[in-house]
DNA sequence: CTCCTATTTGGCAATATCGCCAAATCGCCA
DNA sequence: TGGCGATTTGGCGATATTGCCAAATAGGAG
């Protein structure tokens, strides 16, 4: 594998890598249907302040979200919208599977 | 979050995962074209074959590829070719990233 | 049966990720 | 100006991932 490739593969994986994570999952569904601030989404998903702010940083750093501070809050808005078109690809490996396990049991 | 979400999410977040490495995504690249065995994609990635081995597994297991024995070698094929479209839109997210980058060096 | 090739598995050290707490920012309002 | 609510950042222990080597396994050829 040339070094072009491997240039390429890495900031690819880099972005698919943000969205490997429930909680970042969670985030993106939540911010397909609208904007959210960050108090929304902690306590939609029930985890520490913080631990949200960190899961919010690594999806703006690649550029799938995007922040905007609207008064004393940071409101949240899912930038790249074809995210959602890329997890019907997912929910279908994830019905082919379960076919699989059917014809196992029969 | 609620518990069902919870597992869906991580059913989602674990075959994400499973793509979220350079060189699973040059193997899953290069299966997309032909099956390939394992020593054919050892030789073009140029790692380790217990690498390599390892990498095929992840993939397998999450149900995007699939091998078959046939002589003394095994053959690895793309079982979900869906996930190809899936990488159009990362592309979209680095093309945009790109064009940001330029419109803060103007 | 025995050797040889292809592949997988076990194990280990290096590195990265995760989630919480505490502390630092930051803007706003009294 | 001082304090308050919202958010981010620093840091730490726990856990997971990665890639190599060595060893185990599997099949075919001689």
């Amino acid at each position: 594998m040339d070094i072009k490739t491997q240039n390429r593969l890495e900031a690819k994986a880099r972005i698919i890598k943000a969205m490997a994570h429930p909680t970042r999952l969670f985030i993106v569904e939540t911010l397909a249907k609208h904007e959210h601030c960050v108090c929304e989404l902690t306590a939609l998903i029930g985890a520490d302040v913080s631990t949200v702010s960190k899961h919010l940083s690594i999806l703006r750093e690649v550029g799938i979200i995007d922040d905007e501070k609207r008064g004393s809050s940071v409101y949240y808005q899912l930038k790249m919208p074809c995210v959602m078109g890329f997890f019907s690809c997912v929910d279908t490996v994830i019905k082919a599977n379960a076919q699989g396990q059917l014809k196992c049991i029969r």
